[in-house]
DNA sequence: TCGTCAGGTAAGTGTACACTCACTTTCGGC
DNA sequence: GCCGAAAGTGAGTGTACACTTACCTGACGA
């Protein structure tokens, strides 16, 4: 394989394992599929991170970074304050294509939650969602497109668990996920109770 | 140990699973330890299922039935439908004591779902699940407490969002997860929200 | 009372996996 | 052009795990 300055092939080893883990969970990747899907040999993955216990907290952290900063791009695109809560709840990274496959390795990490560093990875991570979500809730309060009704923070969470469990059933692949027989999606309904019927 | 009929045995090692894989997860919980967990030997366990995939697929099955039979019957105790709808959101066996165990077993098999029999059995699950949630709307719709605003269907997959949502996060133990400043719960907004205020 | 047979065990087997050792190749600065 | 450091490799090692083999035991119906 043709040689990578360090940071590189670093984050070249982050970028092919999160689509490993995604796809085959954090147990069910090994770390000789990891090795060999990036185009090197086993060693070369603990030049770069000392443990594959490591490597998925790291992925964990840039997981849930890169996550907010495409949610904040999205939204930074309008300034409408209806329609970015529009894309706050349709555009969930979740969700959409670029986001779901990445977002499945959170959902995996849920289930290593008895590895301590992880559930502080994981807490870090949901903390840091909860906290942006909420900011976007008081900015459209203040704008007048959300009622006062519920706190912006009980708001926030109701968002990340309609979200998660979102995210969590998607991959299941079940007929009519989501959707009634006139093919209603529970986003529309999400945004009709906060936005009101348009 | 003590002697033990099939049928018994099976439960007993069934039971013994559920909190196993509950704890561990299904790839990390050997089946070294769910036999002496169970207070037998290893291929006792061999016995009663052709693998050790073949008895989580039994747990699923079992958990699956478990949690609406659990449900139905916290549900049965009133007639009153507000009371009941409140119960249905609140008394979620994702959330409670009793269910909360048992119902990771759920989540865990949600990242095991490359196996083609264990996303099967997830999916009728789910499938079940929602008919069952989906039921209990109309019912609270007919009696007037709920408005017809929103089909049964998509009501039913908001619940069930929320829910797993809930499920997923509750276990990481996050401090004031689900709640605001003034201690209020995602539960009680959900209850507002369908019932409207008391 | 004794034979049968289901329930049980001790002690493996093969394999897959995380991780390592000893060594080689390439690149950039002088 | 050479050398030192960093990037890379082939070929293991130890271990843990799902699953098996060959055997034992005791309850119960005839």
């Amino acid at each position: 394989m043709r040689r990578l300055p360090a940071t590189e092939r670093r984050q070249q080893l982050l970028d092919t394992a999160a689509q490993l883990f995604a796809q085959r969970g954090y147990s069910g990747a090994t770390t000789a599929e990891l090795a060999r899907a990036a185009g090197v040999t086993e060693p070369i993955i603990y030049r770069h991170f000392s443990s594959k216990r490591d490597l998925f907290i790291a992925l964990i952290d840039q997981t849930g970074e890169e996550t907010i900063r495409l949610w904040e791009k999205h939204l930074s695109e309008t300034t409408d304050p209806a329609e970015r809560l529009r894309r706050l709840i349709g555009a969930n990274p979740m969700v959409t294509n670029k986001g779901r496959g990445v977002y499945r390795v959170i959902v995996q990490a849920m289930t290593e939650i008895d590895d301590e560093y992880i559930l502080e990875a994981l807490q870090r991570h949901i903390s840091a969602l909860h906290r942006f979500l909420a900011q976007q809730v008081i900015d459209a309060q203040d704008n007048g497109r959300v009622s006062k009704r519920f706190s912006p923070e009980i708001t926030a969470w109701l968002l990340l668990h309609l979200g998660l469990g979102y995210g969590v059933l998607a991959p299941l692949g079940i007929p009519d996920h989501a959707r009634d027989q006139d093919g209603m999606h529970v986003r529309q309904v999400v945004e009709q109770l906060m936005l009101g019927v348009k």
